[in-house]
RNA sequence: GGGCCGUUAACUCAGUUGGUAGAGUAUCUGCCUUUUAAGCAGAGAGCCGCUGGUUCGAGUCCAGCACGGCCCA
């Protein structure tokens, strides 16, 4: 209550004048018939005259989004979930109590309206009221009608203010759902079974960053939010599941720009018997799917200007290659460990004691290479000394049979053939902890009972992870990942902390 | 972590060379029965992000801090 302004004074003394008056500012017994958008649907195509004849009667709730008041007539706009519509209260059409009390509602309160549909003079769709009532009262003002609310912080420290007054703000996360649920069906109807595994982990596995740690108290132990499902999907594939997937949140305890928040969503799916080429394809298809189902059938999309183009087959190039085409190195630059790390000195990543020749590339990568793979582009057959839980290629061991695929200059899906060799794996899980030991924060830990798992037998198998958040910001536009993540991570504000006083 | 930018009424924004703090919306009062950024007349509304400094005097200049944004790492 820090902060009452004149406004919500206001909108308090009339709260209590309206209850001293019997009227519930809280009623939960009134139910809707419609939504504006049936309106629209049911008579959208009538003119004024055959609204006049059918009377049809509908019943609503909304939101006062505006209010133009002549006295003895008052214009409103409402708004529910799937838009607003204008309702139009006549003094004369209503018992006198009720326009009293419609005078006195304000913008923001959520009211309940009965009425026929007309077309007013200058041809909208109305509902003439005939029954109105008040569902909850609002006490803080909205933002401004016209320009909306801009302020970015306010935008996603206060979400519901955003949606409520922002419509193509609603679109984008209804898009969002509408993208996941697509994967969902994409992946359910090719016969992938989706489960849920541990986001509470003894053992960070599965990718490379930093965790974060929580503690659970009865047990007495130390556990980490996962990082990533990956080691658990796999243990299905050696249970017997043959094709898996998740889609759920990951956390990673790093910096937060536009396109990292520190929790997000991540798809990973394993397949027995299929190849990262095989996954290639299905990648491909997968964004087919994504365009027919959200964008229209439409192969082409807009992101922040540049124009992307889904039609497959995809532009595929080899790690070395992209470097040498895109980066302009030599084969020589990159074949030299030497030369790499001066290379890497001079474009401002500087090689660390614990980084091998094979990091120093990515590190090459990200900055030359990365930021110009604006089509949908897959980079195959990545370094092994990165890619500790993937399968080596069998004509060239120092190689692994990854890709990754990048759209409009970012990583957008990570895919490998699967090491399976439990031999293999406990080596790499050992030149981890070598890393480590050197100042490696975000190397791979050992992971004992994994091991024993392939020991156990997995079947070959490809898997892959795609950044969902970052598809839905493909998808919808948006330059920054708090566009499209409900609530995204901010520092506490300043009142919060007084408060906790 | 570094650089740049922002923070003024509930919202969107002005604010000149350092000299009493401004507009529109929203709110309140009055008028108004087809408006739609309704209109007309009037009124109220401010820790100028916070803390220091310079100055006779700071929204304005300087320093630090907080929060946010963009770029870089």
């Amino acid at each position: 209550m820090e902060d009452l302004n004149v406004v919500m004074k206001e909108r308090l003394k009339k709260a209590q004048e309206l209850e001293t008056q019997g009227i519930a500012l809280y009623p939960n017994h009134f139910r809707v018939h419609h939504r504006s958008r049936d309106v629209l649907e049911a008579v959208g195509h009538m003119t004024a005259e055959e609204l006049e004849a059918s009377r049809r009667e509908f019943i609503l709730a909304g939101r006062i989004m505006a209010i133009r008041s002549f006295g003895k007539s008052i214009f409103m706009h409402i708004q529910d979930e799937f838009g607003r519509i204008q309702i139009y209260v006549q003094k004369h059409k209503l018992p006198q109590e009720q326009f009293q009390l419609v005078k006195k509602f304000d913008i923001g309160d959520i009211i309940w309206v009965r009425g026929p549909a007309f077309r007013t003079k200058t041809g909208e769709l109305t509902i003439l009221v005939e029954e109105i009532a008040l569902v909850t009262k609002n006490l803080r003002p909205l933002p401004e009608k016209y320009h909306g609310l801009k302020d970015v912080e306010i935008r996603y420290r206060q979400r519901y203010l955003d949606l409520m007054v922002n419509e193509h703000v609603r679109e984008v996360f209804k898009k969002r759902t509408k993208i996941i649920q697509a994967i969902r069906q994409f992946l359910s109807d090719r016969g992938f079974l989706e489960v849920e595994t541990p986001m509470m982990q003894k053992i960070a596995g599965g990718a490379t960053a930093k965790p974060f740690k929580t503690y659970h108290n009865a047990l007495g132990i130390e556990l980490y939010l996962r990082i990533a499902p990956e080691l658990y999907l796999k243990r299905l594939l050696v249970g017997g599941f043959e094709k898996v997937f998740e889609l759920n949140r990951n956390f990673r305890n790093e910096g937060i720009s536009t396109q990292h928040n520190p929790e997000f969503t991540m798809l990973e799916f394993y397949e027995a018997y299929a190849t990262y080429e095989d996954f290639m394809k299905l990648t491909e298809e997968l964004f087919v799917y994504l365009c027919n189902e959200i964008n229209s059938g439409n192969l082409h999309l807009t992101y922040q200007g540049q124009e992307i183009d889904f039609t497959p087959p995809w532009q595929r190039y080899t790690f070395m290659e992209s470097l040498q085409k895109f980066g302009g190195f030599s084969r020589e630059e990159l074949e030299n460990f030497e030369k790499t790390a001066s290379i890497a000195s001079s474009l401002g990543v500087p090689p660390e004691k614990y980084e091998g020749h094979g990091k120093l590339l990515t590190k090459l990568f990200d900055v030359a290479v990365e930021p110009k793979l604006i089509q949908p582009t897959f980079i195959t057959h990545y370094p092994l000394e990165v890619s500790p839980l993937s399968r080596r290629n069998d004509s060239n061991p120092a190689i692994v049979d990854r890709f990754e695929l990048f759209i409009a200059g970012r990583e957008m899906a990570n895919a490998f053939s699967e090491l399976n060799d439990p031999r293999d794996q406990k080596e790499r899980f050992l030149k981890q902890l070598e890393a480590k030991r050197a100042g490696d924060e975000e190397a791979h830990e050992m992971d004992e009972d994994y091991i024993r798992a392939l020991e156990y037998g997995m079947p070959p198998a490809a898997g892959e992870g795609i950044g969902i958040d970052r598809v839905v910001m493909l998808f919808t536009d948006m330059p920054s990942i708090r566009d499209v993540i409900l609530f995204p991570l901010l520092k506490p504000e300043k009142t919060e902390k007084q408060e906790q006083r």
